[in-house]
DNA sequence: GGTGCGACGGCAATCGTTTGCACGATGCTC
DNA sequence: GAGCATCGTGCAAACGATTGCCGTCGCACC
């Protein structure tokens, strides 16, 4: 039986996953226009028409590997991280991973442990594999790691930290801090301490510059003895939290510039004898879901709304797009942790038993972002989509 | 100026990154021999000294997209996470992440949410990047997906949750939930409920077993009316407690089978006016940070172990050496959510005074993993290395 | 001094896709 | 109806590394 043009008993028949040429073989057309007719509309055209019947046929899907040699494309995008397995940066990482494979793009991602050397190193893996763009989520305030980004000619985005004018997609730190210095000073307390996070983290710095401005508009002092570094992590929270009350025994409130730390102050003060909520009032940042169970006051950030446009804003980048900064409202969520006005008797618990939730429950709006400066101020409520971050 | 061979002033020479033709200039050598020389020690070989030198005088990279076309493998394992905002995946991620990179390998990871369809689509995304092997956590142990897995072509491992006969790297899920019911029933409780977890995931099921065993051994009831499914997330943990508590209001101990179940769990209890850890003994699973703040009991495993150890089997099994099933011991943390016998009064505890955390500081021992049955028994403590899985 | 062996280096094909160029046919405009 | 633009197709050269196959050379041994 001589073979009819329709069963290809070639050479390329037998093995492995259909390729262009299997294609080109079975529709009778060269392997260049059958890659050209898959790029088009199947609807378009009778040609696009048969090769597209032909590739689904045989299970067709094109190699990105190849293709991304010869482009210089790799149709995937880069995520550093300072580490997953903080939740926040997984949300991050989620929402980023959704909106990509949406839009046809892998996600690859890096963490780094906010470590100079390991930035470097994974930045350029990520690069000789040649990702289309980098979403940094590990940026630094000090160093030069974000500056060099900028150096290596592909677009790229910060997304959760800013960095000088870097284009960053973030949500209002300095506002959220704002927010737990002005209740914490409303609830009576008088004598805060502050539980800060690493210095060459802008979420960290934002959030404590916030918090000491609603100090300083209420006239309240915010003296050195009352700021303890206490990382990202429950244990250095705990150490932190242990100082504080060596020192400031007579600390009412303290204010964790992220719920991590928040958990070890919690832990430090339970271990004091302590009780958060009745004699310290504790507050943290980010509103992560343990939060909640812990009945923790928190500030509350659309995080997964911010990957996603993180998302968005890089691969609109990379199709030419200039990058904008853009930032999310953040908004105090008060639990039972500090819902409790200082000296309250009576106050205690007004309700049926137990200091509970405050304003839990309705879900505090979260808006879409307001873009313009990244450091922006509350005000301008008015939807003004101007002034990009220079 | 006529060009001495030592300026590389030929097309090549002006932009981009060095490639192997760029060193073959600079050296005089054919391309094929700069390759073979890059792969030989610096030291074997004047020839290979001279090629080393040169590359990193070049800052040369070798392109691993343009090899892993030609070799059809890339220096990549891919990952599969249900969901790497679960901290427990994201532990292990970040564990096999930087084992793998230490070896040499890339990590790509997809989350999947445990939808089959993304399962699918996801692991054929990471099969088109060529990715050498697969470790999997999103295991049902319904379905065929993980049988689809095996059919593949690719050496995998299973990680966290195991699934049929297929290597797994998992933790003791059934000697964990045998501790909690133990546990429980020893502090007098016989109303015991389970918040269960999903029924396609091995270690909700393997721990309900346990638990099972455990309250069967001492004679304890489970009845169907005290099991609910509580799944993998605070808010289904919370509906399943809601819906418990409203059928058996006289229950007085929980086993949740996850600590984020527990989250949900401990806020649907405080929301109807009850104490976890004075009316209702509570415990979870995995012993994730947030658990100490929240005074949780739970179940420890060394996640982080789990994930190295499954890195380094798929690399072997990468490199030929078949795939071997392990388990790692889980031991339970009594903490103040289940540490007051029913009852309180004086049994209230053998310790000092308060129902403080009856065993926390001191790490409980984390051994070596006993290679061995996945669904492996508490017995055989001999360090037996011998039983493959099955 | 001849033969054989091993090591090393060069040649060229290859992985699968994209893309600049050329060519022919078609359709449109004037 | 002629000229010109447009479109679709084929051709072949890339992208950068790896690798089977040889030729050559050096060395050792007989």
């Amino acid at each position: 039986m001589s073979a009819p043009d329709d069963t290809p008993d070639l050479a390329s028949g037998a093995a492995g996953r259909p390729t262009l040429r299997t294609l080109s073989e079975r529709t009778g057309l060269h392997v260049s226009t059958v890659s050209r007719a898959l790029r088009r509309d199947p609807a378009s055209d009778p040609t696009a028409a048969l090769v597209h019947t032909a590739a689904s046929e045989l299970g067709y899907r094109r190699d990105p590997v190849a293709a991304s040699l010869r482009t210089r494309r790799s149709g995937a995008i880069g995520m550093v991280a300072h580490a997953l397995t903080d939740v926040v940066q997984a949300i991050v990482h989620e929402a980023i991973d959704q909106v990509a494979v949406q839009q046809g793009y892998d996600v690859l991602v890096a963490s780094t442990r906010d470590d100079p050397a390991a930035q470097r190193q994974r930045v350029e893996l990520l690069l000789s594999r040649r990702v289309d763009g980098l979403i940094i989520a590990d940026a630094h305030e000090d160093g030069d790691y974000v500056d060099w980004v900028a150096t290596l000619g592909i677009p790229y985005v910060l997304v959760m930290r800013r960095a000088g004018d870097h284009p960053a997609i973030v949500c209002d730190d300095r506002e959220g801090g704002r927010q737990v210095g002005r209740h914490l000073v409303a609830q009576g307390h008088r004598e805060i301490a502050l539980l800060a996070g690493p210095g060459y983290s802008a979420t960290s710095n934002d959030r404590a510059v916030g918090f000491r401005e609603a100090l300083a508009e209420a006239g309240v002092d915010l003296p050195a003895d009352l700021v303890e570094p206490g990382g990202l992590h429950p244990t250095s929270g705990r150490e932190g939290m242990d100082r504080l009350l060596a020192r400031r025994p007579d600390l009412t409130a303290v204010f964790c510039a992220s719920d991590f730390s928040a958990f070890g102050a919690t832990t430090a003060l339970r271990a004091a004898g302590l009780v958060p909520g009745r004699d310290v009032a504790t507050v943290g940042f980010n509103d992560v879901t343990a939060a909640a169970a812990l009945d923790l006051s928190s500030v509350r950030s659309a995080h997964a709304e911010l990957g996603e446009l993180a998302a968005r804003t890089l691969i609109a980048a990379i199709d030419g797009v200039p990058a904008e900064s853009a930032s999310f409202p953040a908004t105090l969520v008060v639990r039972g942790s500090s819902a409790t006005p200082l000296g309250g008797g009576a106050v205690l618990s007004a309700g049926g038993g137990a200091p509970r939730a405050a304003c839990d429950g309705p879900d505090p709006a979260v808006g879409p972002p307001r873009h313009g400066s990244a450091s922006g101020t509350a005000a301008a409520a008015a939807a003004d989509p101007s002034g990009a971050a220079r």
